[in-house]
DNA sequence: CTTGGGTCCTGTGCGC
DNA sequence: TGCGCACAGGACCCAA
């Protein structure tokens, strides 16, 4: 489930694994993923030791000795699983969807990097969503992926007046807008329904009338709704990498994504939980607290 | 310019 | 038990 708090989360599971490692071994067992590898991708990480591991809206950026920065999205579907020596369990104790090679899941395993401590991190993605690329450091921020994200909506960039200046003139639905990553960069579907009803604002409601004192109440409900799902991932995380080595990935329990039907949990209200499609997406709202 | 819809791909869960 | 369809956490591309 990428959005921005679990690819947060597996930055931080990968970085003990691979910052300052020497990527003794990469394999791609298939030519692309929603785009093709970079050419050469696997010979020109190969022997390379790998810097800064960060984080860019859902993006996961990995800086590799020699100028160039491994990109990588995982899209729906991808994840990240550690073996061996530098996993965040003991060795030998991982038992779970761990086929016989030692990889993720056996038929899905699309990228296996093995690090000079003989750790297998392996990249997973049955719908093949995700995107690798490789860029010079230098070129990151001008790159066509990066050059037109919004802000950070942990940073400091990202208030009330920068989201009520996006928002106005805009005739989209406000859950559409704020899915809009040059809105802002790193919400996705769950999250976005999660701020929006604790901001208590229909996800219907037009964009440009969130601008102004709506946007005061949801820009920090937005943070605190992100912070919070980091918090819970960092602490399962521990827990959760030493059952299977995964990261990131944990049951969480929402207000109202996916609780279509079920009521409300605002003390008092106890409506039904309803769903509606907007360009294309389940949107999850309480009728009656969201206006 | 903005906006909405189709698309990539595989897996799962539901109703019949 | 099997089948077909709807839907899934993302985001690009293109037509209107």
């Amino acid at each position: 489930m990428p959005e921005l708090p679990e690819v947060e989360t597996v930055c931080r599971g990968l970085r003990p694994a691979l910052k300052g490692r020497i990527l003794a071994k990469v394999q791609t067992r298939r030519a692309n993923l929603r785009v093709p590898f970079p050419h050469d991708f696997a010979k020109r990480l190969t022997g390379r030791r790998v810097g800064k591991i960060t984080r860019r809206a859902k993006y996961i950026l990995a800086e590799v000795e020699g100028g160039e920065t491994l990109i990588v999205h995982l899209g729906m579907s991808g994840r990240f699983t550690i073996h061996g020596a530098g996993a965040p369990s003991k060795p030998g104790r991982f038992t779970h969807k761990v086929a016989s090679d030692g990889s993720g899941d056996g038929t899905h395993d699309h990228v296996v990097f093995e690090t000079d401590e003989g750790t297998r991190i392996v990249y997973t993605d049955h719908r093949r969503f995700g995107l690798m690329l490789l860029v010079p450091t230098e070129e990151l921020e001008s790159h066509k992926l990066f050059a037109e994200l919004g802000p950070e909506p942990l940073g400091k960039a990202f208030t009330a007046k920068s989201l009520s200046a996006s928002l106005k003139g805009k005739k989209t639905p406000i859950k559409s807008a704020l899915l809009d990553q040059t809105v802002v960069a790193g919400l996705g579907n769950i999250y976005v329904c999660e701020a929006l009803y604790r901001a208590r604002i229909s996800p219907k409601r037009n964009a440009a009338s969130v601008a102004g004192e709506r946007s005061t109440k949801l820009v920090p409900v937005i943070k605190d709704v992100l912070s919070e799902a980091i918090a819970a991932g960092g602490s399962s995380l521990r827990d959760y990498a030493q059952a299977d080595g995964e990261l990131g990935y944990f049951q969480h329990t929402f207000t109202v994504y996916d609780r279509e039907g079920e009521p409300c949990l605002t003390p008092g209200c106890a409506h039904k939980i309803k769903r509606l499609v907007q360009a294309g997406r389940s949107t999850f709202y309480c009728p009656n607290c969201q206006r």
